[in-house]
DNA sequence: ATCATTCCGGACCATTCAGTCTATAAAATG
DNA sequence: CATTTTATAGACTGAATGGTCCGGAATGAT
């Protein structure tokens, strides 16, 4: 019983990505937010808490996401490279979406928090972690399949792909040029021909 | 005539960087700026100006000379395999060192503040523009002189080395690790083996 | 000795900040 | 209708913000 809410509480969330991606955490304040969202002041403390709350949910429901559509990129295809290829391209491809990419940038706010933020620095730590596991293991099954060269350290190749990957955003909020963009992609994969 | 200053303006404008290295342009207050530079407010207001002046100031001190010292090493060396090797080594050199490393983060607060302030933008975008020349202007060298293949294509080349020195001071932020580092210059100069 | 400059600490300013509270209206359920 | 939840707008708070101004002391040059 009761009124129901009137917005999409994800929709919002994601909205607050392109806010906190823009204005960096410190640098937005509650009314970039409100502006932002479209909501009043009162609906989103009642929704989602304080600043860092809302900071909070919207960075781990935004790297959650992508993490678990990178692993699947890389667990479900049976060609190694295609898998590593698909999850770089995908990357660019989203990056080179006027709209789609406003909201990645939470992820360098995210990173300007950690020393500041234990909880989002355990949170980031982890799911780096958990990335490179998964590029490791990737890369073990490439070995086993032929695609990759055994003169390859999958260690360090796994950690290289891993933060590639995430200089690619970095790449992107500098210059919005796709094709600085695909070059850095192909370069980057050419470490895989060894 | 009058009284001389007693601070050394250049040291205290190395310890600028670090504040707002640390602490991000927005979220560095006057009072870390204070504590961090060991001066008055009134000598910080006298000597630099406002906070914006101060950030720029420090931020245009720091990107010259960096600049400059990849320039000479890629310029200055005979062998152009020699000279991107050197720059990079280099560049982990610093990042691994505990003290050195703190004033690099300078670079990624003003990637924050591209979207907000003209001035940054400019003065990050032309330095970047005039890095990537010197590059690719190497990496001519390097084929005429026969250390680089004749199948790579050059501009995609320098454009990548450019961003993946960059990307190394972001790696530096999130891992202190120096393998992590040592590996991942390893692998980005593997592209020049195509 | 005079004057200019720098130093420092603290007072002071208007503005903005994140966050709380109140009041009222609009829905949804019983 | 009564109750419950949500929505919105606006007033409000205490603290912190960046920046200015003042007063007095130290130092150096003429």
């Amino acid at each position: 019983m009761g009124r129901n809410k009137e917005f999409d509480t994800t929709l919002v969330l994601h909205k607050a990505m392109e806010v906190f991606g823009y204005y960096g955490y410190e640098g937005t304040s509650l009314q970039h937010l409100l502006d932002g969202l479209g909501i009043a002041r009162q609906s989103l403390y009642d929704t989602y808490g304080t600043k860092r709350d809302l900071f909070i949910s919207a960075l781990k429901h935004y790297v959650t996401a992508k993490s678990d559509s990178v692993i699947s990129y890389l667990e479900n295809s049976d060609s190694v490279r295609q898998g590593i290829t698909g999850v770089f391209h995908e990357g660019a491809f989203i990056l080179k979406d006027e709209n789609r990419r406003k909201e990645c940038f939470i992820i360098y706010s995210a990173f300007d928090r950690i020393p500041h933020d234990t909880e989002v620095a355990e949170f980031i730590t982890k799911d780096l972690k958990r990335l490179e596991e998964v590029f490791y293991e990737t890369l073990v099954r490439g070995q086993s399949q032929g695609e990759i060269s055994h003169r390859q350290e999958l260690r360090a190749l796994a950690c290289y792909l891993n933060y590639a990957r995430h200089s690619m955003t970095q790449l992107a909020k500098i210059t919005s040029d796709p094709k600085v963009l695909d070059d850095y992609v192909k370069i980057t994969l050419s470490s895989l021909d060894k």
